[in-house]
DNA sequence: TTCCATGCAAATCGTTTGCATAAAC
DNA sequence: GTTTATGCAAACGATTTGCATGGAA
């Protein structure tokens, strides 16, 4: 990420702005809307940059398209593998003593942006 | 899942006895390898109601192709966000406690299909 | 003999890429 | 002036779908 760009500017202030966790063609209405000159490129682009950058991550779905998180603190989703919202709630993982056991018994070094569960929300058990 | 299908059959042995964890991809070239006939569109038709009715999991990943999981008990994975490799591990989360504490936070009712965390493997942080 | 599952090919979805132009430094 | 980012359109990988046929109950 060397060079400023007003595009990159504008998909960094969506993401940051949105509380849900949107996808990358939401992302794209948003901007495009404000600048109707971007096109759909310049957003994969820079989301895939600003991931590379740690400054937005990205949330692999169950179902449909990838969603993007604006990072702050270090926190967990509870994904609805139904309509794909996703919710952030708070818990104290034993995070520590998690990424000591996980090395040791497979090799592999988690990264601390927390932990995804997946379920079904409150709208969609209901309403099916 | 209403009748029986020698081909089904064959897709679910197949996971059944993998014990990485294969792309639809990798399911549908093993079973072409004993039965040439069958078709992409099969492999991820019997996937996708395999899932359904919890025979098997799908896991969805950062980059690549989802992969596919037989259940036995639930455990967790650790997935290599370079290499795409998953590897399960043991721990017991407070299962009982994270449930509730999402479905008070979010809504979400999560499923108890273990946890996935992501990192990088060993091999690839060392051949890189 | 009525469904359900299959194979095939085409369609679709989400994303990436090549290339010429435009903006940053 | 030299890079780096953009916009466009075409390519791409993974998956889904429509439809005619074959197999299961």
């Amino acid at each position: 990420m060397k060079n400023y760009s007003r595009q990159r500017e504008e998909i960094i202030k969506v993401v940051k702005e949105s509380c849900d966790h949107k996808t990358a063609e939401e992302i794209y209405m948003i901007v495009k809307a404000k600048d109707p000159a971007v096109s759909r490129s310049t957003v994969y682009r820079n989301l895939g940059l600003l991931v590379e950058n740690n400054i937005i991550n990205k949330i692999s779905m169950l179902v449909g398209p990838d969603r993007y998180d604006y990072i702050t603190k270090p926190h967990n989703h509870a994904i609805c593998t139904k309509c794909g919202k996703v919710f952030d709630f708070d818990y104290k993982f034993e995070y520590e003593k998690i990424k000591q056991i996980v090395i040791e018994q497979t090799g592999v070094e988690i990264s601390d942006k927390g932990i995804a569960l997946d379920g079904i929300c409150d709208f969609c058990r209901k309403n099916n």
